[in-house]
DNA sequence: GATGATTTGTACGTATGTATA
DNA sequence: ATATACATACGTACAAATCAT
């Protein structure tokens, strides 16, 4: 309601960047691959200039490093850079949190307890795509109620740049009930108005995230 | 030596991009203005290509919002966006200052102490253009003592997307001067190990540099 | 609501810069 | 070090979409 009016025709160069940056979020493309503009442009069926369209955008999130003349690579993540990632994303949603906490609108806390509720029921079915969109819009219902439109979009961002790493931490069930869990202590703290105890469990919250996808990473290798 | 080498030719799109941020930072282009592909090709007397890759840049730091096929805008800046922009700036720096308490480096609590020498010096000679960076050295001094390289990136993208709101507010040598007692209080806390002091007095000197903004602002009608 | 004017989006060719032999 | 190969940066032409009439 409030966003996506959702464009008719997306243009190509939208196409190719939506669905470079889902590679690169799946791991498909990867850290060090190089953009090369001739081979993804013939396997767009495009010519290169939406290519390189899209590639700056993918620039603008993070999700590729331009070297003039030199092409675009996708960046490469040491686990010290994931650890500042993470820690600034922690923050910025505590932040969120402790400004939600202030909040009195009654629409948006009664939103913020509904996405939390969705959280729970789509975990108790187990369905684990499913479950990455509701704890996206319970983590949005908490953006609306800081009642920073500003501080949700840097928000927004950088945990959208972090995606790639966030996407197999919900492989057990157990952490998946673990999370809601969490969130419940959040919401309380929240509605309570106890922006302190908000922005603590958020904190909290966040480093058991990374510290499941710090483990998943180990496993598979994924740097350095 | 890790970080710029300073390409020798710039391209075109770099060029582009600098002049318009530059103008968009002073203010000579303001917002609302709509960036015409045709119109700027020309004055920069180049094809449409590169000014489309530069306003691809430009919004990716916020200073152009772009419409699929209606062209793309300046930014449009209520008051209240300017408040929730300065808000963050403030809980950022912040950060920025509570994570640099708690940074042991020598060298680094060196550097921090010699920025804002440097800022006193520029101070007492009334260069306003020169106090400017070195103001802007002294945020870059507590990014880096920071430990969180990361953090420092985020921080400097949103001060960086108040620039233009920011120019403005040296303009009494005796704000200047408070700024220097205002940045005393701030090194000495971070010296002192104490973060919560720090992240206070630094949201408190930015929310007089707002105030400074604010008032400038109204003066000049700049908004709504 | 249809049509023409204007602007953006895309295709493709050429020039220039970077890397490798 | 010079030259060659290759990818990118830029220019130009056309197609498609928006807006103005």
């Amino acid at each position: 309601m409030t966003v996506k009016p959702a464009s008719k025709k997306p243009t190509a160069t939208e196409r190719i960047r939506a669905t470079l940056a889902d590679e690169i979020v799946r791991g498909d493309i990867g850290p060090g691959v190089i953009l090369d503009e001739a081979s993804l442009a013939e396997r767009f069926s495009v010519s290169r200039t939406p290519v390189r369209e899209a590639i700056r955008q993918l620039e603008a999130i993070g999700f590729a490093e331009a070297r003039p003349h030199r092409g675009a690579v996708v960046p490469h993540f040491t686990p010290e850079k994931l650890t500042e990632m993470f820690t600034v994303m922690a923050e910025m949603e505590a932040l969120c949190a402790r400004y939600a906490a202030a909040n009195p609108s009654p629409a948006l806390r009664e939103a913020l307890k509904a996405a939390h509720h969705d959280c729970r029921q789509v975990a108790q079915s187990g369905d684990i795509t499913a479950y990455q969109e509701a704890n996206r819009h319970f983590h949005e219902a908490i953006y609306t109620l800081s009642g920073n439109v500003f501080l949700a979009e840097v928000t927004r961002g950088v945990r959208n740049r972090l995606a790639p790493f966030r996407k197999a931490q919900f492989n057990h069930t157990g952490r998946l009930m673990g999370s809601i869990t969490e969130h419940d202590i959040i919401v309380e703290a929240i509605l309570n108005g106890d922006g302190e105890a908000a922005a603590h469990h958020m904190r909290d919250h966040l480093r058991v995230v990374r510290n499941s996808v710090g483990k998943i990473m180990q496993g598979l290798g994924v740097d350095d």
